[in-house]
Parts: structure tokens; sequence; C-alpha cells
DNA sequence: GCAAAAGTGTTGTGTCTACACCCATGT
DNA sequence: ACATGGGTGTAGACACAACACTTTTGC
């Protein structure tokens, strides 16, 4: 198997993150500053070249490593795989994208050349890793609706109004932190902790504490319409 | 550029289509039987080696213009690419697969050794293909219900019911005409023609015939929930 | 008491399913 | 006339956004 039997010529392939985070109130991305050509300088999405006997999640989870500590990524799931034969200057390279989530309460180390950066304010990146970051941010404004997403940004333990404040950032508008109450309580997507948040130092009613039911991703807005027939679904008995 | 300057070792790249089509109410893939070894025999998806200056979609394109007439695919989009280092046994491997839909009214020429199967019912097939029309199905599905990808589906102009039949296929549930009428045509989704079916021979009131209003891919229930904040949206007036 | 922050009650709206009913055609 | 299939009217269920109001804290 290390020796592959065709004799089709084959591209290099490597595999890149689009790795999200909630900092400072505002979506970043994490980027890392080429040290080489081409795009030397340039900032540019982290990941490498696949290797032997590496799935490509193994392959993006491997380069990752060496940026953040791996067991911080929350979420991982594959974005899409790009094949312009232009898209590298120098070589015939295929790249399959894949985007990574980071609860907003970690703040990795980090090496030297490799920072965060906002999504709403990026400078150019090297390749077609612009756009690639564009769609991981798609991709999880779209699930954030659908599925129960939110706990991949969030703490293990959190208030409404914190939680509020996550997915306004990630969603890029206001959220009302009563309806994102009620709607992730009503999917049965959130649950008390029974404990509370200490007031601040201006005072105000301290918050409650919540946590995601589950830190698997669920689809929570099945059958948004075209629903199968049958009688409505019981009003959770 | 065709001389890659990377001295990594790099994996053998093809890609496949899940070609899917409801025929005789059925929804069905377009499968090809396995002339060689590995799995000689089996039934597998249509595809084939990456070529050098293709992207991943000229090459799928290009191997289903060998079974299909491409002008006949009214939809193609990629699903995902698989990695496993022991999905072939013969070489390292990985796959892109794509879903490629046909509309009913097209009944295209075929070579010999291909066929079209019932989702419902498929054959045991070649390497991990199996999964892989399974995950097509899911994304027909999910996009049937909140974009207006029917249009793949279905020939220029048509019923409501003739329609309808086709949803049913696809989702594997009965679907009302009723609702399906409404909701395709309050998203504006569908329009009149004007025009009428005949009726059949055991009489009934003729139907009206509908068409897409356009065949490129529409979200058209965007944000299911957690719409930005903002005063309804006029009722398209 | 007052400001600040959290949480609940309530109303209105839009979208969907279900089902009854009416319409147009062939025999 | 009556069977067959197409289409409309309408009622009820539900989920959601918006906003007023109440509760709990610090000062």
């Amino acid at each position: 198997m290390s020796e592959p039997t065709t004799r089709h010529p084959t591209p290099a392939h490597v595999t890149l993150a689009v790795v999200l985070q909630v900092r400072d109130g505002v979506l970043q991305a994490l980027l890392w500053q080429r040290a080489r050509e081409p795009f030397k300088g340039r900032w540019s999405l982290p990941g490498g070249y696949l290797a032997e006997r590496d799935t490509l999640e193994d392959s993006i989870r491997r380069h990752l490593a060496e940026k953040v500590d791996v067991r911080e990524l929350s979420h991982l799931e594959q974005l899409e795989t790009l094949s312009d034969p232009t898209r590298s200057p120098r070589e015939w390279q295929l790249a399959t994208a894949y985007l990574g989530l980071v609860p907003s309460d970690i703040d990795p180390e980090l090496p030297g050349d490799t920072d965060w950066h906002r999504v709403d304010d990026l400078p150019p990146l090297a390749f077609d890793h612009g756009s690639i970051v564009l769609a991981g941010r798609e991709r999880l404004r779209a699930k954030l609706s659908y599925t129960n997403l939110g706990f991949a940004l969030a703490p293990d333990e959190f208030t409404i109004s914190e939680l509020r404040d996550l997915y306004a950032a990630a969603l890029g508008h206001d959220v009302s932190a009563t309806n994102l109450q009620r709607v992730l309580l009503r999917r049965e997507v959130l649950e008390p902790t029974g404990r509370q948040r200490a007031s601040g130092p201006t005072g105000g009613r301290p918050g409650s504490l919540f946590r995601f039911r589950t830190s698997e991703l669920e689809i929570t807005d099945q059958f948004a319409v075209l629903r199968p027939p049958g009688p409505a679904r019981l009003p959770v008995a």
C-alpha cells in the first residue's frame, strides 16, 4: 500500500484548517505567517502535507498540534476539497479544508509566527485561503441555527448573557438573550446546572448557569418543512 | 506545474459520483459493474482517476460523460473527500465524492456494464461506496427541505401531483400535494406556466402545469431560527 | 432608594399540517 | 350521473420575535 501501483500522476495534497474562536467578543481565526515562498510573509491557514497512513482528519489534527493543543478543539469537520490547478503557483496541489472550533474560555499558547485575526477584518491571505475562511464562517453560522453546535464555542458553564454574546459574535448580528434562552431550552439543547454566577461589582441580578446537554453534534431543527406525515409530536411528555 | 517540486509521497486521487434519479417512482442510483480486481464484478460508483490540469469537478464530469450525457446532469455538488488509508486494498487512494442529479423525464443511453439500482435496495458495493450513496441521499433529502433543489429532479414542466411523486420518492415518505404546492408557491420557488396537462383516459380534472422559477440552487428557508433582528419582512408586496 | 442585570409573561405574527369541501373532466 | 383526479378554504398547532414587566443583586 505504501507503494502505489498506479501509473497516474498524482497531486500533492495538503490539509488546512479554519480554526475559529470568539475572542474579545469577536469571531477570530487562527492564522500563521508564511516563512517561505510562495507568499512569503503572508498570513495563511495552518496545515500541511498529508502523510502516508494518515486520514485527512489525522493529518490536520497533527499539523494543528504544532500550533494549539488539540484537546482544546471542541469540534472539527470537513469543509471542502479545493482543486483549481492554478491555486498554488508552484505545484499541482489539492487542499482539503476543515473547520475547527475552540471554546471561548481557552487561550492557547501560540508560537511566534501564529496569531488570531478578526474574521471581519482579515489581512490579505495566501493562496485561496481568504475564501476558505469565509466558507468556514458560513458553515458555522448555518449550523448554529439548526444544530446544537453552540457547545463548541462555549465554556462548560455559562450564563445566558454570556452565551448570547458568543452567538452574536459568531452570527454577526445582535441576539436577544430572552429568545435565545427559550429556543435552546425548548429544543432541550441547554440544561440548568442549578448554580449561579456571582454578581459583578456594579450589581445586577446574578445569572443562572447553564450547560449544553451534549457535546456531540445533533440536528435540533430537523425537517424545517416537508415533515413526514403523522400526528403532531407530543410536546415532550 | 506539471512537475511537482515536493518530495512528499502523494496518494492516488479518484473522483466518484452518486448520480440519483427518480425512475419508476423510486429513487435510483447509477452504478457500474467493475471489470477488474479489486472487487471484480461488484457494483460501484462511476468515476476514475484525477488527471492533471483538471479540477475535481472537471474530472467527475469527464468520467461521467462516458456513462451519461453530461448535459443531462441538472445538478452537481461536492459531497466529501474520503481518506481512510485502508479504503482501497491496493493503493493509497483518496476519493472525492460528488452528488449528481438527473431530471426524471430523461432516460440516458447506458453502456452494458452500467445500470440503475434502487437506493432502498442496493447490492453490496465495492470499497466504501455503499456509505457514499447514503450520504448523497441524505444531502438530497436535506436540501429538498430548505432549498429549491427540486428543480434538479423534475422536468421543465410538471403538475403538482407529478412533483409530489418525485418528492415522495426522494424523501422516502408520503408528501401532500396540497401542502407541497402551497409551500413552494409561497416561497416563490414554483410559478404557473398557464398551460394544462390533458386529462388521463379515466377522466379527472386536468392539472395545471408549473415550472421552477430558476435552475440555480437557492436557499429558500434561510434562518430557520435566530434571524437577525428587525421589523418583519414585508409579505411580498 | 436607585441603577444594573437577569428572567418571565404576554401578545402578535407567520408558517406549517390536516382535513373538509369544491371544481373540471371522461365515460 | 358518477367516478376520478385537481385545487381551494379554513381551522388549529406551533414556534418564533418583540416588548413590557418583574425579580434580584450592589451601592
